[in-house]
DNA sequence: TCGAATTTGTGCGTATGTATC
DNA sequence: GGATACATACGCACAAATTCG
C-alpha cells in the first residue's frame, strides 16, 4: 500500500514530513489539536491517533497542558564494547564518553545480598550464594544516560581491599584492574544484547519517557576458569548505540 | 504510583497478569471488547486501550474480525556475533541456527547499482560509486526471521567468480571465505548495534505485527586496509538475542 | 456454499479533570 | 486567576474481516 488512505496515518506521514524535512524544528511546537484538526478537515480524534503514531516513533513529545514539542534528535553516542587493539585503562564507560567530548561520572550504591536465580546461573555459584550487588546510575554532562547492576561473588572478594568496587584503593577503575589486584586475571568478556520496553523505575532513574525502549547488555567477565562478574548495562535506545569490534580469526 | 489509577491501564494490567500466568494459554483467545467492557464494568473505548498497550508489549496479536489471540511466546534465539576462539566455516547464520535445532535456508536477490551516501561512507569509496546489492530474506524452519542487505564494492569483485554473492563456486560460503577466494584477508569485523520500531516493509517481510521494535547491526568486514563489505542485519527483538564474545586484551 | 452474527478497525462527537501558559 | 490544551473517559456509527451454523 504505497499511498496510505487511512486518515489518522495520512496525518501522521504529513506530520513526519514536516519534521524530518525541517519545517519543524526541534524544540517548536506543534499546533494545537483541534487546529491541527481544522487544518487537515479530520476530527480531533484522528489527529490524536496520529499524534500517538508520531509519540511512538519518538519524533515529539507531549505534555498534558502543553502543545506538541518536537523532540531535538539527540546524536546518538557510542559505547565501545571491545578491548580489541586498544588499550584501555580504568573505566570504559568514561574513556569512551570522555572521548567523545563530554564529561562523565556515576553514583553508585553497594550491598551484600544473595544471588537472585538467574546471576547465580551467570555467575556459575549456588543460588543464594553471598555477592556484593552494586547499582550504578552513569552520568554524562550531570544528565543521568545509563544504568548498570553488577554482581560479584563474595567468594571471591570477600576480606580483600576490592571487596567493595567503589571504595579503597581500586575504586573507579573498573572490574578488570580490580579483579587482577587479587589474582583475577579476566581474559573474556560475554556480552548478550536484547531490547526491552523501559520499567518505571528506569524510565524515573534514566529520565526517559514512559514506553520507549532500552537496550539491556547482559556481561560477564571471565577468567580462564570461571565468570568472576556479571552486570546487567541499561542504556536507552535513543542515546547509545553499541559499537562491537570482533576479530576474525582462521585462514 | 504503585496502584494504577487510570482504567485503561488497570485493565492491561489484569489481562497482562493472567497472560504470563498462563491462565490465558497461548494461542487462546482473549474476550470481545464488548465482554470485557461488561467484565470490568468500563466502556468499550478504555477496553480498546488496553488492548492497545498489550498489543505495543507483544503479548497479544489482533486481526480484524477476530478476537485477540495470546502470542506464544517466543523462545529466544542467540545470533553469536564472533569468530573468537570458534571454527567457523560458511554461514554463520545457518551455523547457528542448526546449532539450536532448527531448519535455516535464505531467499536473496543481488543487482548492481550505485552507492548511498551512508554506505560510501562504510565502504569509504565515493558516493553513487559502483556496488553490488544483496537483500536477503533468511528463514528458519520456513518462517521469515532475519533480514539484511549487503554491500559489496564492485572495484574488488568485478571480474571475478564470486561477483554475485550466492552465484558460482563459492555461493553461500559467507562473505570471508567468499574474499578470501579473490585475495583479500578479513581480519576484523565492527557492528555497531541499534534498535527502532519496525518500518512498513520490514513488518511485511518478515511477519511482525506493525510497532514492534528491531535490532539493526551495521555490520562491516575488514581487510588489514579497507573495509571490502558491509551490511545491515534487521532483527526483531521478540526473536533474536545477540552474543558478543569479546577477548579482553591487556597486562 | 452461503449468509448471518460477531468482532475488530476506524471515525465522529462530547464531557471532565488537570497541567500549562 | 483565567484561558488554553492535553489526557482520560463515555457514547455511537459504519466498513471490513472473521467465524460459524
Amino acid at each position: 500500500m504505497p499511498t496510505e488512505n487511512l486518515l489518522y496515518l495520512r496525518v501522521a506521514d504529513d506530520l513526519r514530513r514536516q519534521i524530518v524535512n525541517g519545517e519543524l524544528t526541534a524544540g517548536s511546537r506543534l499546533p494545537s489539536r483541534a487546529q491541527l484538526a481544522e487544518q487537515f478537515h479530520v476530527s480531533e480524534n484522528v489527529v490524536r491517533r496520529a499524534i500517538d503514531v508520531l509519540m511512538a516513533e519518538g519524533l515529539i513529545e507531549t505534555r498534558t497542558g502543553a502543545r506538541p514539542t518536537v523532540r531535538q534528535r539527540p546524536q546518538l553516542r557510542r559505547l565501545t564494547r571491545s578491548w580489541y587493539r586498544e588499550q584501555r585503562e580504568g573505566s570504559p564507560f568514561r574513556a569512551d564518553i570522555k572521548a567523545q567530548g563530554h564529561e562523565a561520572d556515576w553514583t553508585c550504591e553497594s550491598k551484600t545480598t544473595t544471588a537472585p536465580p538467574t546471576i547465580a546461573e551467570r555467575l556459575r555459584i549456588a543460588a543464594d550464594a553471598p555477592v556484593m550487588r552494586t547499582d550504578y546510575v552513569f552520568t554524562s554532562d550531570g544528565e543521568p544516560v545509563m544504568m548498570s547492576t553488577s554482581h560479584e561473588p563474595l567468594e571471591l572478594t570477600r576480606g580483600t581491599p576490592v571487596m567493595l568496587p567503589e571504595r579503597g584503593p581500586y575504586a573507579g577503575q573498573g572490574v578488570r584492574d580490580r579483579m587482577s589486584a587479587i589474582g583475577q586475571r579476566i581474559v573474556t568478556a560475554t556480552e548478550v544484547v536484547t531490547a526491552r520496553p523501559v520499567t518505571q523505575n528506569e524510565s524515573a532513574a534514566l529520565n526517559v519517557s514512559a514506553g520507549t525502549m532500552v537496550m539491556v547488555i547482559q556481561r560477564t567477565y571471565w577468567t580462564d576458569e570461571r565468570p568472576v562478574e556479571t552486570a546487567n548495562i541499561v542504556v536507552p535506545v535513543d542515546r547509545y548505540e553499541l559499537l562491537y569490534v570482533i576479530p576474525v580469526e582462521g585462514d
